[in-house]
DNA sequence: CGTAATAAAATTGGATCCAATTTGGCAAGA
DNA sequence: TCTTGCCAAATTGGATCCAATTTTATTACG
């Protein structure tokens, strides 16, 4: 896609993971396209792009209606992600990690670990923190060789804080969030141990368990709206 | 979606399915316009969603190459649908499932058992097997409530082979197929009866180890070509 | 005063036009 | 003969135009 037609996408899906075009509204492609100051080409080609990714909903007879996005719907794309990153586990665990794979899982884990070793966190290593944990992922992804798993997810996540793309911290609670990231580190860690190990049926499970961990804020964070001023949330792009 | 792009959507994807437009082709949106006799417009939207389907592959530059689908992406997608309908089951069995959910797929159980009390299928039976199968899997997805479940599979089931919307069926050992079909309608029965008694984590392993009943077949079937001449494929659009 | 019908405005999808980028071929020089 | 550079053709994306369909508003009639 050029790189036009790609910014307008990007810049929609913001819009409506930040509220600005509010669960429920119509949107339409003339104003939108003056909005965007393009024509309505590239506005028709993302809302195609926005309603397969599940974040528009093509009316009964015209037009297009932002999805709401429930904390319920966040939660069971968590549920779906959990199931699919433990199938990625296992099937890791199963076929063999290559040796450049082991060591970007290795290298993920000794970073968290002088990261956690201070004793405490700072916005900068929320995030290194951040970064490793996709690093972390994407390996265990890549090392199942199941190109579905990676076609499934990429549907999931576009959901706003459904991937591990984009975490959530509480500013006013870092001690809390050390613990909680530490925690999920820990399970990293033995995640990493029961792949390593050849335990499948035990990496597939603790990775279930473990996509948990992000559940707990969606009831904390009302989706797309009133994120709380004191949470700061990270993204990363494609 | 206007019936005249849709009808270009549909018969790309059958294009891509049956190897009219073989792996690895590139496909440009002139010619491919003019061969179905209207513009490129439709053509270029067509082109996304079957992007975002996977069935297409953009190239680095420009274009889109048809993307060769191997036996081995067909069984990573039986897989991942097993894991996606395993998920379904438990979450159907620990939500509870409404009476007339309930009905639906006691309805498709003794509709089977009516068929198969026969002895032996014909070609209609076939059809009216596939029918039920598809009521009885559409029923325990919709049953879990968890709408990402459906948004992942509806990704994975475009691809040929891949979806309970299409079974493939070999004419000359219709005796086989009874066998492998019967077995398949006796899986449901034991899947009805865990998530009828509350067993989800039994629901869940027999709906996974119910998906491999059609992975069987993507060693017999090259994808997208040289279907053999005594195979009979039933497909169902949504 | 309410309802229905018709007309007008808006919206969407398709076709065509235009610009930008890339690819491929041909020629010229080393 | 091989390589390099330039020009032409092809392809793609965006913009605009047109037709079809739907929604809405106004008017007329019961």
């Amino acid at each position: 896609m050029s790189k036009h037609g790609q910014r307008v996408l990007i810049t929609l899906r913001k819009m409506i993971a930040n509220g600005e075009l509010p669960p429920g509204e119509r949107v339409a492609e003339i104003p939108i396209s003056e909005r965007l100051g393009v024509s309505r080409t590239p506005v028709r080609i993302a809302f195609r792009t926005l309603e397969q990714e599940g974040l528009l909903r093509k009316g009964d007879r015209r037009g297009y209606t932002v999805r709401a996005i429930t904390p319920t719907e966040i939660a069971d794309a968590i549920e779906v992600r959990g199931v699919l990153e433990g199938l990625a586990a296992r099937l890791a665990c199963e076929r063999g990690v290559s040796p450049p794979a082991r060591n970007s899982l290795v290298n993920c884990l000794s970073m968290g670990d002088s990261l956690f070793s201070k004793g405490f966190l700072t916005d900068e290593d929320m995030e290194i923190y951040h970064d490793f944990n996709m690093q972390f992922h994407n390996t265990i992804i890549e090392a199942s060789r199941n190109i579905a798993i990676e076609d499934a997810l990429s549907r999931n996540d576009h959901l706003p804080f459904a991937s591990v793309s984009s975490i959530a911290f509480n500013r006013d609670d870092m001690s809390g969030e050390y613990r909680r990231f530490n925690f999920s580190h820990m399970q990293h860690h033995i995640i990493f141990d029961a792949i390593d190990n050849g335990q499948g049926a035990r990496a597939e499970a603790l990775m279930r368990e473990h996509a948990n961990a992000a559940l707990r804020y969606t009831k904390i964070l009302s989706p797309s709206q009133n994120m709380p001023e004191n949470f700061t949330v990270i993204e990363r792009e494609d």
